[in-house]
DNA sequence: TTGTACATTCTTTTT
DNA sequence: GAATGTACAA
């Protein structure tokens, strides 16, 4: 196998001895290609930086970066750099960092949202909060939303909250205020009460003095589109704007980005680095279009394309450049290797018969790697839904390989965490009536939802908060029995807690609120296997409090930051979704389930058609430009989804890959065709090696090969029952089930009944 | 108000 | 298979 010579990565120039003098020789630029140095080189007006999958973006950007320092173009905080994640934002802070060989201060460096909250605390008057307003997490948002929806009496099957805040949030995603919901843009939903819900879950917002992370976004561009001089002042302040993965930004984030950049007789400054093929959160609210028309809302824009890969094997990027050529409307790129010695291996295909296998395959194959003595942690397992981490966790835990799951349930969205920090949030902000109405009756306080509605109306008959209503109740002994005990004791707790606060900082406070309303003591008393790990990770909260100089301020980073705490390093196999897996690279990528409808994603495919297929696709060229030496792309016959088993055609994504690209194994519906042609992989390479197939005699599966089957024949399923024909393409069927509607299936599974 | 039994839905996801 | 929601009893 050619697999031991790594081709080096490049790593950002080391140790540049540079103080920051504009004299300083230009020594960054030289082991740049001569695309990235006119990337970099191009600091006037409005550019474009098409960047492919490994071909040095994140070097771009935080050369550019240091380039307008270094040559005395603007001073550090005159330059505006946004990314999506914190991530990406740390790294980039830490490259610039080492470019300049000293950490600089006073960058406005960060993700849109982080950048934002900062502009809208200084702000935050004009759009009718304080600048000490609280960021709701998911939680708060949905509860808020049932309640307003509750007096429209909208049967919550058929519209269920969770769709409704979808909707309000792909409002905001796209600028639009409560104001500017025209009648035809209010959906459909629920009757057409979205609007009106909108404009009441907005109202509530500024009520408790509070917003959730769409508003961040959404409130500073309606201040910077009304506020001619708040808008001035930005665009004296920031010469220059770079920002980071253009083509997942959202149309508030374009309007944003649209009016910081362009400014009254100055050029645009603005660079924008993005790749339209990697495009893959339109789900969210990103558009596409942004990049796509960029030459257009910023005329003059120069263009540079960045199609030297430096990550993967010509075998690699040969296949991916073939994946996603089969979409269209693509601004055109196509990635060549950056070097010449890295041919590399073909993608291999493998086909399974049932999931079980498949996590046995791969299971198989890092234990293979790992006993050839290639780090764990260079291996990843990328799978297109958080879920299918599951058979794969079983697997290696059987086979005793340490792994880790990437973006997994994260340590601030744990209950416990939440109730804590909703905790705080009152302690800190006694109007936060959201993060009242989770504890209130948390540990059990006999505060059922009965008493709480009795509150609540009071409360906006008084025009106080929660917290206000309680303490005034209590005081006019309004109260009576349990409610009265339970609530008297919880607001004791509190007014403890903040003496306590003013006397001995806010960790010990926390600590001992925790302690006093019961809320500790609930997990102890819980016997519950996962308690003793609850209670660890409220410790490990506390913790982390120490951090912090305020309340505020820790509050304040937990709303932005939802990463865990990354414990790379660590020599583990890599688990977690394509998403998951964007801006990573490992040696060997592992495809798992590339079959129709689950990669496609029926789902997504049911909701936006072709464009969803293209980003699927994109999606799948993504997982592919992850891996440096081998891609793995496994199918399985069928597949356990819920609890039972189905059966499932390889993915149309494998067979646009070049076949030239590709090494196919293993005994399936789909390999059976090229199965006489081609001998099975199995015995060639070491990496892979596997016993032959076991003999398979489950009742499922005819033992017929593929009958002549036509248009319009009726068949029997094991699975879907009886159904017509509907479409023919080689081996695959449409058929209309009876009971189960349309479905593809593979012609060897069905029966031809007469 | 709380607990239990049963039913239903859902599984891209980052900030 | 889990997690959430609903209905109903105590």
């Amino acid at each position: 196998m050619t697999y031991a010579p790594l081709f080096p990565t490049p790593r950002p120039a080391t140790s540049q001895a540079a103080t920051p003098q504009p004299a300083t020789p230009k020594d960054y630029l030289e082991r740049l290609n001569p695309e990235q140095r006119e990337a970099i080189e191009t600091t006037e007006g409005p550019l474009l930086i098409l960047a492919g999958a490994g071909t040095g973006k994140t070097r771009v950007l935080t050369t550019r970066f240091a380039h307008i320092l270094l040559t005395g173009r603007a001073r550090p905080y005159q330059i505006l750099a946004v990314t999506f994640t914190n991530k990406a934002a740390r790294e980039m802070r830490e490259r610039i960092g080492a470019l300049l060989g000293e950490a600089v201060e006073g960058l406005w460096l960060g993700t849109f949202h982080a950048i934002c909250a900062r502009m809208l605390r200084r702000h935050a008057e004009y759009v009718g909060l304080t600048s000490s307003f609280t960021i709701l997490d998911t939680d708060d948002q949905l509860r808020l939303v049932k309640q307003l929806m509750a007096p429209y009496r909208v049967d919550p099957k058929r519209w269920p909250a969770q769709g409704m805040l979808g909707i309000i949030q792909r409002w905001k995603d796209r600028g639009l205020t409560p104001e500017r919901i025209t009648p035809a843009e209010d959906d459909d939903y629920a009757d057409g009460i979205a609007s009106r819900i909108y404009a009441e879950y907005q109202a509530r917002l500024r009520a408790v003095n509070a917003c959730d992370f769409g508003d961040l976004m959404l409130h500073v561009v309606e201040i910077l589109r009304t506020r001619p001089d708040v808008l001035a002042q930005y665009h004296r302040s920031f010469r220059y704007i770079l920002v980071d993965e253009y083509q997942d930004t959202n149309t508030v984030q374009y309007l944003w980005l649209r009016l910081l950049a362009k400014r009254e007789g100055a050029p645009s400054n603005i660079a924008c680095v993005g790749d339209d093929d990697q495009s893959i959160y339109s789900w969210r609210g990103a558009e596409v279009e942004n990049i796509l028309r960029f030459e257009k809302d910023f005329p003059g824009a120069a263009v540079v394309r960045l199609e030297r890969n430096y990550r993967s094997t010509a075998q690699i990027l040969a296949a991916a450049a073939g994946l996603i050529s089969h979409n269209s409307g693509r601004l055109g790129k196509t990635l060549r290797p950056g070097r010449d010695d890295a041919e590399g291996e073909k993608v291999r295909v493998i086909g399974v018969w049932d999931s079980d296998e498949e996590a046995r395959v791969v299971g198989d194959a890092i234990e293979t790697l790992r006993t050839q003595g290639h780090a764990l942690s260079e291996m990843a397992i990328l799978m297109r839904a958080g879920f299918q981490t599951r058979p794969f966790e079983e697997r290696l835990v059987a086979r005793g390989i340490p792994y880790r799951i990437v973006g997994g349930v994260r340590f601030y969205e744990r209950a416990e965490i939440r109730d804590c920090l909703a905790y705080m949030r009152v302690l800190a902000q006694p109007a936060d009536d959201l993060a009242f109405e989770r504890i209130v009756n948390v540990p059990r306080r006999g505060v059922g939802a009965t008493a709480l509605q009795k509150l609540q109306l009071e409360a906006r008959q008084r025009g106080i908060s929660l917290t206000g209503v309680v303490s005034a109740l209590l005081a006019e002994a309004a109260l009576k029995g349990r409610s009265k005990d339970a609530l008297g004791a919880l607001m004791e707790a509190f007014s403890r807690a903040r003496e306590t606060l003013g006397a001995e900082g806010h960790v010990v406070a926390v600590e001992q609120l925790l302690e006093d309303c019961g809320y500790l003591q609930m997990w102890r008393d819980d016997k519950s296997l996962e308690a003793p790990g609850r209670l660890d990770n409220i410790k490990e909260l506390i913790r982390a409090l120490v951090d912090f100089g305020t309340l505020g301020a820790f509050l304040e980073h937990i709303a932005l930051v939802t990463e865990g705490e990354e414990t790379a390093g660590e020599d583990k196999v890599n688990l977690m979704t394509l998403h998951g897996a964007k801006g990573l690279e490992f040696d060997t990528v592992f495809l798992p389930g590339w079959e129709e409808g689950v990669f496609p994603s029926q789902r997504s495919m049911d909701e936006g058609g072709l464009k969803s297929l293209e980003e699927e696709r994109r999606l799948a060229y993504v997982g592919l430009t992850r891996a440096r030496k081998l891609a793995t792309v496994l199918h399985a016959g069928r597949r356990r989804i819920f609890a039972n088993w189905q059966d499932s055609i390889p993915s149309r994504f494998i067979e646009e890959i070049p076949s030239q690209h590709v090494a196919i194994s293993g005994q399936t519906p789909f390999e059976r065709r090229q199965a006489t042609a081609a001998p099975s992989m199995f015995a060639s390479g070491p990496l892979l090696a596997r016993k032959p197939m076991r003999d398979r005699n489950v009742p499922s599966r005819p033992a017929s090969p593929t009958p002549d089957i036509g248009v319009g024949e009726r068949v029997f399923h094991q699975k879907f029952g009886y159904g017509v024909v509907t479409d023919v393409d080689v081996d695959r069927l449409q058929v209309l089930f009876e009971q189960t509607g349309e479905k593809r299936v593979m012609a060897s599974f069905v029966e031809i009944v007469s």
